[in-house]
DNA sequence: GTCTATAGATCGATAGAC
DNA sequence: GTCTATCGATCTATAGAC
């Protein structure tokens, strides 16, 4: 039978689940054995950096995700608006259609902000200026494209939060419906 | 010279700081004598329920303040538009244009989710329905003014994720502005 | 009411056997 | 690599003097 965990990377996704069901600080080191279904010193072995780097390689990962999956392609030299269309599919299938939280966003309102504050804003400000780029060659003006973007950004984030306070993950749907819909009209 | 704290309420604003600023697991009983100046006995005798009882406590105190300042001019009988608009103002003057997060949406996104998760979503839903009745009396279409409403609360929260994650409040003015307007617009 | 002292549990991290 | 045992620190909460 093949092993659940072979090596550093396996352990991601179970350490991404914790963090976001538990945020940072209150992600023990117990919690997160049970969740990988490995002991401290396979952990340690991992991550010499114990929680912190953990919770950094998680980062890393979300980042590298939104890199290949939403940033590249909107980045790309063509097709702007296909790209901004695949964006809002990449991000309703990211969050489990509002069921899943976004743990940058947490990370930035919560704890752990001063730990990561560089990655949390390097993913955030890559993100508006994707977008950002994305609309301006789609034929938006290049001063208000930037404000769109942010606004674009902000509505996902809030739709988040929003469709976590109300135990309503349609309200992100619902939401982002209109925050789409809105970029993509002139 | 007068006490600082002479009553339980006195402790409020300080417990609010530090819960905005270390999330709820994170606000360690040491954190919380510091910044109140009382040691625990005293703690514990204003609130017997420890941490739980402060956090409590505190969103208790944030609702009573929306209520007073945002929910109800928006549920009066007269002057939707302005009650709008002075919800905006309420809204910047609260979170100090993007310089203090909504320990509200940061509970419903970290931890201490199942623990408040009936304050979080009372406020939430309060908020969201308030703003659609100002919006229906403002001669708003009934069917669109709970979207409008929740695109509109899931913008400002969303704003303060943006603001927070790239340490720039600035951006919460600029998006909220950017909500507003599009309140306003027929 | 407010304090200090401290209990009892849990934390992150380490050591060392295998 | 993975485990168990355990360290010292820190946590929440309580007890009791004043």
């Amino acid at each position: 039978m093949p092993r659940v965990v072979a090596e550093r990377a396996d352990t991601l996704p179970a350490l991404a689940e914790v963090f976001r069901e538990h945020g940072y600080g209150a992600a023990s080191l117990t919690l997160i054995t049970e969740a990988t279904g490995l002991g401290k010193g396979s952990l340690y072995h991992f991550f010499p950096g114990g929680k912190q780097e953990m919770a950094s390689a998680v980062l890393a990962e979300i980042d590298s995700w939104f890199a290949a999956n939403v940033f590249a392609p909107l980045e790309a030299p063509d097709e702007p608006r296909r790209a901004i269309t695949s964006m809002f599919d990449a991000v309703d299938q990211y969050f489990h259609s509002g069921a899943r939280i976004c743990l940058v966003g947490a990370l930035a309102l919560g704890d752990g902000r001063d730990l990561f504050q560089t990655q949390v804003q390097d993913y955030f400000a890559r993100w508006v200026a994707a977008l950002a780029n994305a609309l301006i060659r789609s034929g938006r003006d290049r001063r208000q494209a930037t404000g769109l973007a942010e606004e674009t950004v902000a509505g996902i984030q809030g739709a988040i939060v929003l469709a976590r306070a109300l135990d309503d993950p349609s309200a992100f749907g619902r939401t982002v419906a209109k925050v789409q819909a809105r970029l993509a009209a002139p």
